[in-house]
DNA sequence: CGGTAACTTGACCGGGCGGTCAACATGTCT
DNA sequence: AGACATGTTGACCGCCCGGTCAAGTTACCG
């Protein structure tokens, strides 16, 4: 590789890097290569495709710090600190980052390596909820793919209220882990946000 | 107004809402057209503007489907048998029929009679939410907007779901509802997604 | 300092969208 | 029947996307 290519090449993966923490992994690649002040034909011509960009800019990331979420959740003594503090973690990382939030949500099967990152993912929460299931402490019927669910349907919400710079999603979190019902309810300390709030969201989440 | 102009509008208006409750508030005017066998051109003319066929075609459709899931929550003689009743029944309306999903989740500010759809039902939802904490049997740190915050976040995964003949979206209202901690879970009876089904939902969610 | 291989570029393809408007067609009313 | 108002049409505008490729440029090696 000629050494302008790779002076490319590393422009295209900051820019890319950027974007996609910014705005998520659907940014245009044209995009990409505007603000890395390339043409999009060298884009295409050095990575062929979103998918092998995503794979060398997002995967390792990924990889690292949903790796680090599980590892605390399994060093926990308590297994169901360990879920929560998981599930509380992940969606922290989905609320600040668009791009791990399309990791969980969205599927790119050509991106090889962050496939086998979001097996290995989903294997660790696997062991986190059988963990849980084991002491007791979860409920038996809830399965890992239910929390994917979860998160899947969390992610857009709760980027767009990030956005805003409200914490209001961790409320939905709070719901989540102790129900509504109120026996066993434990109060939230986030405020609720207005319907102006709300309004404001709706509109502007694409 | 000319009769071809009426009898244009009916088809249009037909379209409109076939397409609004197969694919969601967001398809193309020029698809509705030609749907409608008519020019977009012609569209335009009769209607200006998405927001003003939205309010035509989908308001009062909304409106009745939503008092009437309010107007059941409040005859209920238990309160939280009520508001338990109205959010599986709102959620069944999301699943089910895109359009209606949209009015709960988008906001069309330009559609006069649709906002005011929402804030009759927001005042609704209000109103149940009131019952079911008076009774004691929710949570008080619950709010109608925590009620729509988990509408909206769970219409586009719950469709996607339904469209799949799954109803494994009810899995969630069922934890939603009784929380995750097993001392006081009920279990659910709908089997859970594999970890394929998910990952068919989630390449398809554009 | 060549000359070749490697690389970059931007015009171009086909597709989509929302939206406008001059030219044409048709309903309607006298 | 005629003529005017009312409607319809589809080409056109500007914008975006993903993607390709011939022509031009640049790095590198001998």
């Amino acid at each position: 590789m000629r050494a302008d290519a790779q002076r490319n090449a590393v422009k295209l993966r900051e820019a890319a890097a950027d974007l996609f923490q910014e705005r998520g992994l659907q940014v245009s690649l044209k995009e990409i290569a505007r603000r890395a002040g390339v043409s999009h034909g060298t884009l295409y011509n050095l990575f062929g495709s979103r998918e092998a960009l995503i794979d060398e800019v997002i995967a390792d990331l990924a990889a690292t710090r949903l790796s680090a979420a599980a590892a605390r959740a399994l060093a926990s003594e308590d297994a169901w600190a360990g879920f929560a503090g998981y599930l509380t973690e992940v969606c922290e990382l989905q609320a600040t980052d668009p791009a791990l939030g399309d990791v969980l949500t969205r599927r790119f099967p050509d991106a090889s390596r962050l496939m086998a990152v979001c097996d290995n993912s989903y294997a660790a929460t696997e062991a986190i909820i059988a963990r849980a299931h084991q002491d007791g402490s979860l409920r038996p019927d809830f399965t890992a793919s239910d929390l994917l669910f979860f998160l899947a349907s969390h992610a857009p919400l709760a980027r767009a209220t990030a956005a805003t710079g409200s914490d209001a999603w961790r409320r939905q979190i709070t719901f989540m882990l102790d129900g509504l019902r109120a026996p066993t309810a434990v109060m939230v300390e986030v405020a609720a946000l207005s319907p102006e709030e709300i309004n404001r969201l709706l509109i502007q989440e694409s």
